[in-house]
DNA sequence: ATGAAAGCGCTAACAC
DNA sequence: GTGTTAGCGCTTTCAT
């Protein structure tokens, strides 16, 4: 409504009155404004004086409508603070400004009636040239939506067969994650390895599980049932008091760092020594990871890494809308050892430290 | 450039297309698309399902090019994922979406040369109609801001100084929040608190160490040397290092969660003993406070409510532009008292149990 | 309660 | 290199 004067009026100077000031053409403005070539550099330098002078700001309501292109992304994240979404967040924004788009954010919250489509939806009547769907849930509607969004969609966080037609790419590792601690408990001799699963909705929990599944299978262990989670601390401490008391566990992988804490209090309330009862190992590498008793081995994503890739290859779709996608590479995992996981314990008199459950 | 077909083009369907089909004029379809009255049931009817049958979607651009106004909203943000920013803006997407505005997202590097001001001006070219500043820290640049700015501006996290010409509220509580924590540990009976504060570049950081200094004021006590922090875990367990061998400090308020676990850590190794020897307060109430050892008391932000409250002032500030700017409320602290803070160690034989630094 | 005409401020062709 | 002419798809008056 209310915009910046050119002068003294109330409304906000456009390119003719910058064009008009510099005694050029409102179309010569526009060529400078948009670093177009076949502009002499001393018309140049006048225009660009005169928008300065004038506080000249491009429309970009206008620039969007005329051109048929907003130059803006649309993210799909869920409304959570939770550090591995966050984080995401964080590095698609840098990695959408970097390629000189802005980005619309739009939330969905768990139990959200409308969900993932219906934030799709507003985006799209925004008129964002590109989608990104951070770390997404199982939802109804999922299936039709290809049929509905006519932009490119990259899905940060779902497996393959997420893909629909223009939905690019699909740029995550969570498989090499799990992959990444499970083998770390493994290579420390423990028999096994149990799982404190993230909520099945998610796929990434469901990535998880499956790198853990994998991996016992190709060590050939016997697969403990799934202890079930929902990523809150509290899960893994529910999770905890139940395992406490069975003495064949001395091992956990945990699909997140808050669920991992929580079990690692259960355990030490209930007596069981962390690492040398049972280690317990994290994903994420939350900024705290490193102070908790004891200090959590985790395994580290590279968030930044896979915002940034994933972008170019939606950028890469956006602009040239008939090539071929480009193949993603998935970024390196890291695994960062502390001092919550250990050998296990009395490897050759196994299960009489206490009565087993 | 790529729009879904109306029909089996490769354009989109315009709201002239609409009124064809439907048999009314365009601008009725305008009408029937804002939800204004005086459009006869019947004809809204026609109108809607002529748009369904098209897959029409109107066009954000145009809409905003000749009404003036983008029903945008800005937000510039850390680019981290810390807990309290990332829990903010969290509070703010949902509040804008609930006001019927879209949400474009900047962040500001830490150390970014543009920094917040550059942030401010991306947000303008974009022409959003309104801008929120989560959680600002000091830039160069603050100064000219209202000189610059068009648009009404929220602050969210910094004094009533920061305000200018357009920027109308500022929606936080970190006095309260920093008293909540401090006359906690002294109604515990504490001589004093120790305040282990963040970057004083932070106005969080400063208003925290204000409401502490003021409490410790308000009861008379002795305020000890400020310890920096720079919110990091890592930097709350260097602090935790040096105080570990001072005897004289029983009890500490550290600004956010993450310094206070870090913090706590060092305190552990180096053999004293939370909260028997030494009582910690955290700010925050992060996922896992409640499940490091000890469980952490903590005050907690009320980040909904704050972004909510503010937002409704925003929002009234954009759409009456004359009108005053109504009074902010703060929202209200809570205390979640946990196991790392307890009564000081023998009150009546201070300083004996180790020789003190 | 509905319609006609006139832009909003820019980019896109195409001239010169 | 630079200018001219048309729109982009809506919302606004203002009629009716």
């Amino acid at each position: 409504m209310a915009r910046l004067a050119g002068r003294s009026t109330g409304t906000a100077p456009r390119s003719i009155d910058v064009a008009r000031l510099a005694g050029v053409s409102q179309k010569t403005v526009s060529r400078v404004m948009n670093g177009e070539q076949y502009v002499s550099d001393h018309v140049r330098r006048r225009v660009l004086d005169a928008a300065a002078e004038l506080g000249y700001r491009r429309n970009h309501a206008a620039r969007a409508l005329a051109s048929g292109r907003a130059r803006s992304i649309g993210v799909v994240t869920l409304g959570t603070a939770l550090y591995g979404p966050a984080s995401l967040l964080m590095g698609v924004e840098r990695a959408v400004r970097d390629a000189g788009y802005a980005l619309h954010v739009v939330n969905t919250m768990e139990g959200d009636a409308a969900g993932i489509a219906g934030a799709v939806d507003s985006l799209l009547d925004q008129g964002v040239d590109g989608i990104v769907i951070s770390e997404p849930i199982d939802e109804e509607g999922d299936a039709d939506l290809s049929r509905r969004v006519d932009v490119p969609v990259l899905v940060l966080g779902a497996p393959p067969q997420f893909a629909a037609s223009r939905v690019v790419t699909a740029g995550i590792v969570s498989d090499q994650l799990a992959r990444a601690a499970t083998e770390h408990l493994l290579e420390l001799g423990h028999t096994t390895v149990h799982h404190l699963a993230g909520p099945p909705r998610w796929y990434a929990a469901r990535d998880r599980l499956e790198g853990w599944r994998a991996t016992l299978a190709a060590y050939g262990r016997r697969e403990p049932p799934v202890i079930p989670g929902d990523w809150s601390a509290a899960s893994g401490y529910a999770a905890g008091r139940r395992l406490a008391s069975d003495d064949s566990v001395t091992a956990v992988f945990a699909a997140n760092d808050d669920m991992a804490i929580g079990l690692i209090r259960a355990l030490l309330e209930a007596g069981r020594r962390v690492p040398e009862d049972v280690s317990v190992v994290g994903l994420d590498d939350i900024p705290v990871a490193a102070y908790v008793t004891p200090p959590l081995t985790t395994v580290r994503q590279p968030f930044d890494a896979t915002a940034q890739d994933g972008l170019k290859h939606l950028v890469h779709a956006i602009e040239h809308p008939d090539a071929n996608p480009i193949p993603v590479n998935d970024p390196p995992v890291e695994l960062v050892v502390r001092a919550s996981t250990a050998p296990p314990p009395h490897r050759t008199t196994p299960n009489h430290r206490r009565t087993s459950a």
